[in-house]
DNA sequence: AAAGACAATTTTTTT
DNA sequence: AATTGTCTTT
């Protein structure tokens, strides 16, 4: 067993623990996959056990996927059998497999976050409630928040006006969703851990077979996960995880640290492992990166230390604005690809901390003409265009999901508006019946006015018309070219302004080809049933739910992207299990990151592992950038260097370009590091951060402070949306709190 | 009912 | 700044 020997101690004794449960607590680069891989592999070449009989966790499709493909390098025997995927996936097998159990409809659809914001929001109106007191996002993620935790409506009680109305509006969301057939992402976990609890059949069957359950980044797993593994694991308590505490950065989705942090307590016969050496990056980089993370209190010890030399510094410049950083990124990356030998393009990330922040860095590598790659964002399946079209697709295969029948018959506009649908929601509230249903009746009983009567029967023939279409002998591809035809569609994106309408065009065929992939690609993983399968050997309707069951859990990763070698672009939380060799971390300050949120809310411990992760992505080379001005919502701020870079130790960075800069606004220079540009320690008793009253502009946050002595004077953004630079020593300032 | 002007608001992170 | 929702007009 030659995957064996290739391993150092630590990763040696964990691939071979003993069969009870075990913790990996794995340092970052550590060889984390690799661990998991040959455990899988050992279980499997020593143990004798079958593939049949091992559940692996994944956190993405992807991370899924990888390893399935290293797995397969590594034995000879088939997989046959295997269960591997997110939990999301997995579940959703379950619940595909036991449908009946799980008490949904067999033809169950998925809602994702923004299908769930929209029925939050239908639902707020429908009962009544100004939209202003509850705000459809704040009721969807009260209800995601509670069913991550286990709990339904009726496990609530309130304790004031506001929470009672959120639980009204609970319970009302859930019914909703029960009669349109439609599960929620989080529902897909709780459903599938009540189906198992509830059903003591099938949980005895599954905990049978899977002997082995192992997985990854378990510091990221929330409530549900864990009493889902726990009921799993119940019996044999072969429950291998493996995660590192201080890259838990998914707490704002439910996740639990403690989970991992108190592992031994659940089980307590436990054999915990430490993997602390690390094989990514040079020990500068290292140093940095335990500097920043030694500051949090809760985490397990651990040391990551390496034989890599540190021949180089990270690098550190502040920029005079978003451009500035945008264009010293640029021109790095470029000196980078001409004068390193052998440095791709893919080589180099470009890490931050929203979405938003990729803007400048894409226009500054088009203009270079550097090919690039965004990560994330708004991902293929999220698009308008694609929804809008999936929302016939939908509705074909599911006539009950209320979501998509009014996406559908709105978009395009054609005749039916706001009063039409009001009139069949009253209906099918008054009946209990579904949108569908309601048009179909209303329909019947010819009480509408003539010209509602007729747009409304042109729309239900319209459906009916496609949904025919999957009896006859088509392939995949030309049905949903059919469809898209038939919604007319495209007429309708051509009449938006710019060219955009071409985009969403050009997506829709897109879709055409993600349809043929679909059906000439690989076998698919289909969730209702447990082989691998061709999907033409399927009916038509089949594809297409098979289809509309794999789009709606696998829409990151999912598209097929052109293959050219591109500088890679993403958030901090998408690059976690990622390394490149050169990284840029930018806009390191405080206010972006760590985000103004986390610093008023005291989250402040996850944004500092999250800086860590970044960090710990790195293997050769680290950039670390800011700027001293940001345009943010329109508006410019000048905010200090971020707290994780004044955590590093001033000699592990290089300083390029000018350093201290000498500008209207900042005159500060009490030292030659620059990154010490604003001072957040105390100044007078007042911090960064802190909110404070003034007599005649009232309450602000301190943004910064400039230059030091009597004349030192500070930048406060007041309440009321103004902007102001004062003396500290005559600002009459009132510390609040 | 649909198109256009206007105002408001922002998710930071994603299965 | 830019998107999203609301209000107004046709």
């Amino acid at each position: 067993m030659s995957y064996l020997e290739s391993l150092n101690e630590s990763q040696f004794d964990a691939v071979t623990a003993p069969l009870g449960p075990v913790r990996v607590l794995a340092g970052a680069g550590s060889g984390k996959t690799r661990v998991l891989v040959s455990r899988i592999a050992w279980l499997l070449n020593t143990e004798q056990c079958r593939a049949h009989s091992i559940l692996a966790v994944t956190f993405t499709n992807k991370a899924a996927f990888e390893m399935k493909v290293r797995l397969q390098d590594l034995i000879q025997t088939s997989l046959k059998g295997l269960w591997m995927g997110t939990f999301h996936s997995l579940c959703h097998r379950l619940l595909r497999m036991h449908w009946q159990e799980a008490k949904l409809p067999q033809n169950f659809q998925i809602l994702d976050s923004d299908d769930q914001t929209r029925l939050c929001r239908r639902i707020i109106r429908e009962a009544g409630v100004d939209e202003k007191t509850i705000q459809p996002r704040e009721l969807a993620n009260y209800i995601s928040g509670h069913k991550e935790e286990g709990r339904r409506a009726h496990h609530l009680e309130f304790y004031d006006q506001h929470e009672a109305q959120l639980i009204e509006l609970y319970k009302l969301y859930q019914t909703a969703c029960e009669t349109a057939g439609l599960v929620d992402f989080s529902e897909i976990l709780l459903r599938s851990l009540e189906l198992l609890r509830d059903n003591s059949a099938i949980l005895e069957h599954y905990q049978e077979r899977f002997q082995f359950i192992l997985v990854d980044e378990f510091q990221d797993t929330n409530s549900v996960q864990y009493a889902w593994l726990k009921l799993l694991a119940r019996k044999h308590e072969r429950l291998f995880v493996v995660g590192d505490d201080d890259q838990s950065i998914y707490g704002w989705r439910g996740a639990k640290i403690e989970n991992i942090l108190n592992f031994d307590r659940d089980f307590p016969e436990t054999t915990t492992v430490r993997l602390e050496q690390n094989y990514r990056s040079t020990q500068a980089i290292l140093s940095a990166a335990n500097a920043v993370i030694a500051k949090n209190s809760e985490r397990l010890p651990k040391k990551l230390w390496t034989d890599n030399e540190s021949d180089q510094l990270l690098v550190g410049y502040r920029a005079t604005d978003g451009y500035d950083e945008a264009r010293f990124v640029v021109e790095t990356i470029q000196d980078l690809l001409k004068k390193e030998e052998g440095v791709r393009k893919s080589d180099i990330a470009i890490l931050y901390r929203s979405n938003a922040q990729s803007r400048l860095f894409e226009e500054f590598l088009m203009r270079k003409q550097i090919p690039y790659r965004v990560y994330g964002g708004l991902r293929f399946f999220d698009r308008a265009e694609i929804k809008d079209i999936l929302s016939y697709f939908r509705l074909i295969v599911n006539p009950k999901d209320d979501v998509s029948i009014e996406r559908a018959m709105t978009t395009p506009p054609k005749g039916i508006g706001q009063a039409t649908i009001n009139r069949i929601r009253e209906f099918a509230t008054t009946h209990g019946a579904s949108l569908w249903d309601s048009a179909n009746m209303m329909l019947e009983s010819q009480a509408l006015p003539t010209r509602t009567h007729n747009v409304l029967l042109s729309f239900v023939t319209q459906i009916n018309e496609m949904k025919a279409l999957t009896e006859n002998d088509l392939a995949l591809p030309d049905l949903f070219s059919e469809i898209i035809e038939r919604s007319q569609l495209k007429p309708h994106y051509k009449k938006e302004p710019l060219g955009r309408g071409e985009d969403r065009i050009d997506n829709l065929n897109e879709l055409i080809t993600a349809a043929e992939y679909f059906t000439n690609g690989e076998k698919v993983e289909l969730a209702f049933i447990e082989e691998e399968i061709d999907p033409l050997s399927l009916p038509l309707y089949e594809q297409l739910e098979a289809f509309l069951g794999q789009t709606s859990l696998n829409s990151s990763e999912n598209q097929a992207e052109i293959d050219e070698d591109s500088v890679q672009l993403m958030t901090l939380h998408a690059s976690k299990g990622l390394e490149f060799p050169y990284v840029f971390m930018v806009g390191l300050e405080d206010g972006l990151f760590p985000s103004d949120n986390s610093l008023s809310e005291r989250r402040i411990e996850e944004e500092r592992r999250l800086a860590y992760v970044g960090i710990t992505r790195a293997e050769k080379k680290l950039f670390l950038t800011s700027a001293e001005s940001r345009m943010i919502y329109g508006k410019t701020l000048y905010l200090p260097v971020s707290r994780f870079v004044r955590d590093i130790p001033p000699e592990l960075v290089e300083l390029e370009g000018p350093g201290i800069r000498v500008t209207p606004t900042s005159v500060n220079s009490n030292s030659n590091h620059a990154f010490n540009t604003p001072r957040t320690d105390g100044i007078e008793g007042f911090n960064l951060g802190d909110l404070v009253e003034h007599p005649k502009f009232g309450e602000g946050v301190i943004q910064n402070f400039e230059g030091s002595g009597p004349s030192t004077r500070v930048v406060i953004n007041f309440s009321n949306g103004g902007r102001k630079v004062l003396v500290l020593s005559f600002a009459k300032l009132t510390k609040l709190d």
